[in-house]
Parts: structure tokens; C-alpha cells; sequence
DNA sequence: TTATGACTTGTCAAATTTTGGCTAATTTAC
DNA sequence: GTAAATTAGCCAAAATTTGACAAGTCATAA
């Protein structure tokens, strides 16, 4: 599941619409399409107002706007599941 | 182990000069000192060539230099595990 | 001590990337 | 059909990255 499904899901599930959504991150609704669509990237800010907006967990919904990130900049490597064990365990 | 970190550990293993591979790499000496300490970002096309020119398994530099990028990209999240678990099952 | 070579630090402008918003097109709901 | 919602495409402003230069430190040798 990537960050741009999950706000959609969420957003249909509280019937809220884009422009809704989009004023109260003061952005303009085709970013707030765009974000959905995981054509645009959210801001991390913008990630945690969401999450109260849509009343979900942040954590959850920073998690997968990470793993968006990272999985943005891996995926066309060969070597990306060494690269990630590796930070793995550098994180810990 | 850091990609700056190995490269001069490989270099020194060979007894070449920061300017002479700065030189094959075509920027200058300051720039490739930024590299070696992880202040500057090689291209990924200077890692392929720096495999060559220190005999090293380009498998093992992409491997290191992508988990560099990585580790910058989540290591002040809290939810950087989480994350990372994530786009390991999406790449497979 | 001075000089030299290797490397590092700091700053700047050019180039690239990202961001945001506008207009117009398309799709959806009625 | 039309009106609202969403998407597509484009452009300029802002931010980030890149590369180079000048000047600095540090170690060693003369």
C-alpha cells in the first residue's frame, strides 16, 4: 500500500473531497491529486496534518511515506536488498 | 563501512593519490576529498568507474553508496525499521 | 625555518531538481 | 446535459546539488 492510496482511502472513508483536503494543507486540489496519485511527494509537515485531519495514526502514514521515499530510490538497483540490509543494521 | 570510507581504503591499498583519482574522474582534488568523507554524494557513474580504477567489485561500492543515500533518508525517522521492511517486500 | 606535497575547509555561482499554482481537459454523479 | 470533482500539462519561483576556486591545515624534508 503506498502513502497516495492510503490518504485516498481514508479521505473516501470520512467522504471528505480533495478541495477539502487541499484547502486545509494550503495547497491547490490538483497538488492534492497529485500527491494521491503518488505523482507529487507530501511534505513530512503535511503527512502529520493529514493524519490528524483523517484522524489515523501518523506513524502508520509516516511509515509508508518513507518506505514511498526509499523504495523511490532503490528500486532500480540491482543491489538494493544488500543496500538495505545494511542500513538496517546501521540503524540500530 | 561507509562508501568514503572504502574507497580510501582501497585507494590507500594501492597507493594512489586523492589527485589521481580525482584526475580519472575528471573533478578536482577538494571534490573528491568531499567523497571520500561523505560530505559530497559520487555519482553513481563515478562509482562504476572508481570499481575499475581500484580493481573492486562494483557490486559492493553500488551496494554501499545506495545504502549511504538510504541511511540519509531515514535515519532521524522513528519508523525507519518499519519503513524499510516495507520496500524490502515490495521489491521482491 | 622554510618549502613542498597531500589533503581539507569555506565560499560562490551555475546547473539541476523540486515545488506550487494556473489553465484546461477529462471523468463522474446527478 | 451540466455541474462538480478530479486529472493533465505547463511554467516560473524556490530550493537543492554540483563543481570549481582560493585559502587553509598538517606532515615531512631540506
Amino acid at each position: 500500500m503506498q502513502f497516495g492510496e492510503r490518504i485516498k482511502e481514508l479521505r473516501e472513508s470520512k467522504e471528505l473531497l480533495q478541495r477539502q483536503l487541499a484547502a486545509s494543507l494550503e495547497i491547490d486540489t490538483p497538488m492534492f491529486s497529485k500527491i494521491e496519485r503518488g505523482e507529487r511527494r507530501a511534505k513530512r509537515e503535511q503527512v502529520l496534518l493529514l493524519a490528524e485531519l483523517l484522524e489515523a495514526d501518523a506513524n502508520e502514514l509516516l511509515t509508508i511515506w518513507l518506505a514511498d521515499q526509499v523504495y523511490e530510490l532503490v528500486m532500480d538497483e540491482e543491489v538494493a536488498e544488500a543496500a538495505l540490509e545494511i542500513v538496517k543494521s546501521r540503524i540500530k
